[in-house]
DNA sequence: TTACAGTCTGTACCATGGTACGGAGTCAAG
DNA sequence: CTTGACTCCGTACCATGGTACAGACTGTAA
């Protein structure tokens, strides 16, 4: 097995090494075994996890939840399809978000269309607007 | 004037009275006037401007955000356009991140069909998809 | 007058996802 | 053998948007 230490962990996933020791601390990388001297001696199952996390996250996935689904991979008679639930979920969640940000932006188009150039901010509808209720 | 307690305040907007203390605080609601007891008096113009930063949350505005649209109102010689600049500023934060939003459910609705629901987790495909790179 | 609700201040704490730093020990090249 | 880069640990700190709590004081109704 080649063995490296936290700097190299760090660069190959282009994570900060605070962030590598924060992800063992939180349990999202497991405590790797220890060299003479104490520094940390990962393979790559390590690189490979840091990288699962990462790719997790770009996918909306919160910490928590990357460790959920890591769990999934060890808790024995956990299926592919728990796996695809998740997954699931968390499209659903983004869709739930996508129409609630077009709601939004809906809204702001809205409002942008009470502006008089004119006016100066103290006289301001779309201020006034935001007043109400 | 009618002025009335922060409890008050606090039960028109729906929060809580420690939040209206912590607006203060940041800087998002002035300091009002006082009892002789040292008691925060209250006015409707709080309530408005409480109702503002509550609304404008709403749409996705940061309290930072808030804190300059709020300062707009006052600085002499700003103008409706730059309130309006601003909500067009954010209606483009909020478009970018609905293409993020789509491009993340894209991906996942992609790797949602990578399941063989008949497999463990551990040999789960969108597991390992996302270790990979 | 007493009881209870409301308010005051200061400080600590919550989640989320990290980042920074000091002082000590280690490793490798010159 | 020294120098510089790397790692260790513990702790504090960052932003964001609040929430909680203790101990003291105030305001009001019965």
């Amino acid at each position: 097995m080649d063995f490296f230490t936290i700097g190299k962990l760090a660069r190959q996933a282009g994570v900060n090494i605070e962030t590598v020791r924060y992800y063992e601390r939180v349990g999202l990388l497991p405590e790797p075994e220890r060299s003479d001297s104490g520094y940390r001696q990962y393979s790559k199952e390590y690189s490979q996890q840091l990288k699962f996390i990462k790719n997790a996250q770009k996918l909306g996935f919160s910490l928590k939840q990357i460790k959920e689904l890591l769990s999934l991979k060890v808790v024995p008679g956990s299926s592919c399809a728990d796996v695809k639930k998740k997954a699931e979920q968390k499209i659903e969640e983004i869709e739930a978000k996508i129409i609630e940000l077009k709601r939004i932006k809906t809204a702001l188009i809205e409002l942008s269309g009470k502006c008089d150039a004119n006016l100066s901010a103290r006289e301001c509808r779309i201020l006034e607007v935001l007043s109400k209720s």
